[in-house]
DNA sequence: AAGTGGTCTAGACCACATG
DNA sequence: ATGTGGTCTAGACCACTTC
């Protein structure tokens, strides 16, 4: 059986899917939906919502007719690229020991583009970190956020900015992340670059990530850059037809 | 009005879409799930699913107690990557005009890798497909795609492959695509590339996709690894909180 | 023929935002 | 207080797969 809150739908899903990860169905066939919903005590579209979340996360897919099976090779992925993940955690799901170091923490007007992407006025101050993760000790990945300033209302220390910017916000800000549209560009590692991720001698290529971070009344709060050694991460991506 | 076929929620989706392309909604609200149930003579649940399908792919967001609205930054995206594109219409959004060569169709024994990615017997057979696409006549993207010969029963020409590679499986196999699982992995265009694709000189970075690609049921049909000019396509994501 | 997922309905109640 | 989106129900019928 089942309580409210949180919705049914969600602890449906949760408890799908851990029955999955528990191998609890015999060769990967999941019960029927009417199965489910006597089981559980739910209504068959309760089942059915928890279902379709499953199936968009690529756990699990349906065939009419047929059954709802489990995604054997889905299994393997811990972190998909269209979900947003605090880098400690997709360190964590890789199998590394996250940590991080804030390089630099500075409070400046805007350029022109960044002002303009975050629709800020053109010499708004914006608060930009700069971060480096670590896994296992080693340098993966070098982030770059600006915030402006007129959103950070309250007192900050550069150590606030341990925690990941999008709690930062939530906490001290009052602003909830709820989405990124990103951009993928590839890059051969500057210098400077290169020095702080400890890349080899030679000219290495990189993946980038140049984001906006959007509210939940989708308004952009924050801009972002991140910069990935792809040896040590993978970044992978479920792509389905519409 | 509406009728059957497509489903009415694709309808009513489709119908909403066009509205807000076409400007229809003042400052960007769109009425209420109840209006609109009234108007198209659909059930409330009907709309809901139409504005989920929307407010997934970002064209809108729904704030609780206060409305759903239209997501002006989405409306210039005109391809995001978590959805399958053909290449040739990726490159009519952007504003260019496609066109491929076919650079070379062979058929030989799979590797290890590409055998064990397909599920496949380890000397078995695949069809290697390599392709060039251009955009206004400017190379952009190359890809190599691995196709088990097993499941290509019937007579082809290389010809055959100007057509998108899922089309082909489609019409001359009975497989549909359902899904890609991709891996983004950035590189220095070694000089083969480089002069396939029409770099400059210098080294240049690049990103590539290897993707397995997966029937409807969610078997691996498909191995396929694509090259991007990134000066000439910006590959673009939605990134949500799960 | 029987069972599965896919679509759709009508109606209920709740949580939240706004005036 | 009103109206909005969020959750949930029970039940109907259809399309498809499998036996």
């Amino acid at each position: 059986m089942i309580r409210r809150s949180p919705s049914l739908t969600e602890q449906a899903k949760a408890l799908i899917k851990q029955r999955i990860f528990n191998a609890e169905f015999d060769e990967g066939r999941i019960p029927s939906e009417t199965e489910l919903a006597n089981e559980l005590g739910v209504s068959r579209t309760t089942i059915r919502d928890a279902l379709s979340r499953l199936e968009l996360e690529g756990t699990i897919f349906r065939k009419q007719g047929a059954g709802t099976f489990v995604n054997e090779a889905s299994l393997q992925i811990h972190t998909r690229l269209e979900e947003i993940w605090h880098y400690e955690v997709m360190l964590q799901a890789h199998g590394y020991t996250p940590s991080n170091r804030i390089i630099e923490v500075t409070r400046q007007p805007a350029t022109g583009d960044t002002a303009a992407a975050l629709n800020i006025a053109p010499d708004a101050e914006v608060v930009t970190v700069k971060k480096l993760f670590l896994a296992d000790g080693q340098p993966v990945i070098f982030t770059v956020n600006d915030i402006p300033a007129q959103y950070i209302t309250c007192q900050f220390s550069a150590d606030d900015f341990h925690q990941p910017v999008s709690q930062f916000l939530s906490v001290n800000c009052q602003l909830e992340l709820g989405s990124y549209l990103s951009e993928i560009v590839p890059l051969i590692a500057p210098a400077w670059l290169a020095e702080l991720l400890h890349l080899p001698p030679h000219p290495t290529a990189l993946i980038s990530f140049e984001e906006i971070g959007y509210s939940l009344d989708n308004a952009p709060i924050l801009k972002a850059t991140s910069y990935f050694r792809d040896d040590l991460l993978r970044l992978r991506l479920i792509r389905r037809n519409t």
